[in-house]
DNA sequence: GCCGGGTACTGAACCGTTACGGTTCCTCCA
DNA sequence: TGGAGGAACCGTAACGGTTCAGTACCCGGC
């Protein structure tokens, strides 16, 4: 039977076409998906876990970016792409297990997180995104810290030494205010923990004092959680000549707020981002840019990749600072170069 | 065995942990979803259709925002949202065929697609989006025809009747050009046909010959795109007062492009949009919103209801005339009001 | 001591497909 | 005419979990 609709070749056009003619009067539907799926043992599609309210991810510019290239790699390989729901509320492991996938894309998840977990018991290949690494999985991220090393440098080189720090969540419970030290060193999210530690790294270098940056956290990720990301930086601290943002919207917000204000960008007050998404690209941000495509199409491509030539592998993806127009040297520099 | 897993409650704790002991020294993986779902006869998926190139959808704000709310339905629900595979170039149907979903959502898909056909033939239900209505399934729409209307009376009503369209493709084939007013009665894309027809029907009454009227489609959905058809409109009628947009990305780019020649918004030219997307709202666009999230979540919704009060059902949604600030009079219309 | 009723556990059928080996039958060539 | 070889077709055994009927066992009541 299914030879008749699977396999053409294999029996002549004749019997083909009085099976498929007597399926149709008999009501048959055609093969079953799931049954074809237990018999082959594939289920033609790869999973992603986000572990978001999904309609976070739907809204950061770089996660539509990087599901983009996720789904064409999928789509070169034939395969569906499962979203899986998992709220951070309900702790609903189930949906991990009843996924019928073939492998999984772990996207930017908390290291803790049970979905995480679940998904590592599954006995399929799981590819790593913009997380630490795990042992025997293969990975794909931008080199954070490096790239994070050179806009610091590039501040560092304006003559930027008092500066204030935007960034997302660093864990599950909602903060919106300034996150201590050691807040900032256990952030749950990988991303946000190894920007922050690499500017505080670079910036020691240069002889700044970490613990006096003012370092102010928002759970939303939205260009009205930067502007006031970036008010409360100038409140903490209205001396400060760079505000340095940890992802672009949230560096927008504080171009908008800066406008508000009446302040000059870059003139009386620098700004820089993180991603390099197309707005920002508008706007001129400084930004870095990280190939946020690439890194959906990579990871899908590892995933579907069959030929598996010794896993696990990584994938490190090239960074690039992009000097836009909302950096200059500060004010104080910038006299003590042009003026009198 | 899989009560050990799935019914803690039907045995013993202590059998249980036995059970599950020897399990995991088996090295047994956990309960087969696949399996699962063939005997249950649930895969805990919805299932998606498109049918474009999925970064099509992807560099879409309207179609992202549809997304989010289908994907927050699904979330819900604790289903799984699969996006199916469905490139326009290869007719790849058998991805329908292999999907283990318990129903789709099919949005804005032409009219005579072939996984479209292969959807319809699978034995579950269906929830059709932003298309025209098919026998017997449920349905989620705009009303496009009213929300035109309103726009074209907005704009009749301010002295409009020379006027230029810009939209979206029509039909599979690229036409980068203007569409003839066959080409438009003939749109395999519903959306913009209705538009079409609709804007037809509000300034034929108005005494404005239909066929007269330059409207210019472009294949690529984006600013640029946008930006070139009000360019060559400007073209093929120096004379026109106002641009009609039939999306607001495309409006955004008519708006690029008039900054671009100096031509002034709206005194020399009005420009419209359609959909109500955020970026829309920033730039001050006079358009039609309609509600796209809740579009996405009223279908998810209808396909999981299981209660099923009878089907097929209707959602028709409420679309609002947006009057920001890029249509006013046509220059003749003002200069004849407040003239000498 | 027997029976009824409940609980804890076991075994087998079933879901619908594909893979594979076996059978038939036809053709071609010696 | 017989045998080899191949094409066309058919039957059946998994795949792995769920479900349900059925068995064993225990306890209390008469």
């Amino acid at each position: 039977m299914s030879n008749a609709y699977n396999r053409p070749d294999q029996l002549s056009p004749e019997l083909r076409k009085r099976v498929l003619d007597t399926a149709r009067r008999l009501g048959y539907p055609g093969p079953d998906p799931v049954a074809r799926s237990l018999r082959t043992r594939k289920a033609g599609a790869v999973g992603l876990l986000l572990t978001e309210n999904l309609s976070y991810a739907f809204r950061d510019p770089a996660a539509i970016q990087f599901l983009e290239g996720l789904a064409l790699a999928c789509e070169d390989a034939g395969h569906g792409l499962l979203l899986i729901p998992a709220s951070p509320e309900r702790e609903d492991v189930a949906s991990v297990h009843r996924a019928g996938v073939d492998g999984f894309v772990v996207y930017s998840v908390p290291d803790d997180d049970p979905h995480l977990a679940a998904v590592l018991e599954r006995p399929v290949p799981v590819v790593i995104c913009d997380q630490p690494r795990i042992d025997q999985l293969d990975w794909v991220g931008p080199d954070d810290e490096g790239a994070v090393r050179v806009l610091a440098e590039h501040l560092i080189g304006l003559g930027h030494r008092r500066i204030g720090v935007s960034c997302m969540r660093l864990a599950r419970g909602r903060n919106d205010g300034v996150a201590s030290v050691h807040r900032q060193a256990n952030a749950s999210f990988h991303v946000q923990r190894s920007r922050l530690t690499a500017l505080a790294a670079a910036f020691s270098e240069a002889g700044v004092d970490w613990a006096q940056v003012p370092v102010v956290e928002r759970f939303d990720h939205s260009t009205e959680s930067g502007a006031s990301a970036a008010a409360q930086l100038l409140e903490i601290d209205p001396e400060i000549t760079a505000i340095i943002c940890t992802s672009d919207i949230l560096a927008l917000g504080a171009l908008e707020e800066a406008r508000r204000r009446g302040v000059r960008v870059p003139e009386d007050l620098t700004i820089t981002g993180f991603d390099g998404i197309d707005d920002a690209d508008r706007a001129g941000l400084t930004t870095v840019r990280q190939p946020v495509l690439e890194k959906g199409r990579a990871a899908g491509r590892l995933l579907l990749d069959t030929s598996e030539p010794g896993r696990p592998r990584d994938v490190l993806l090239e960074t690039r600072l992009i000097t836009g127009t909302t950096a200059a040297p500060p004010r104080s520099a910038e006299e003590r170069w042009f003026g009198p």
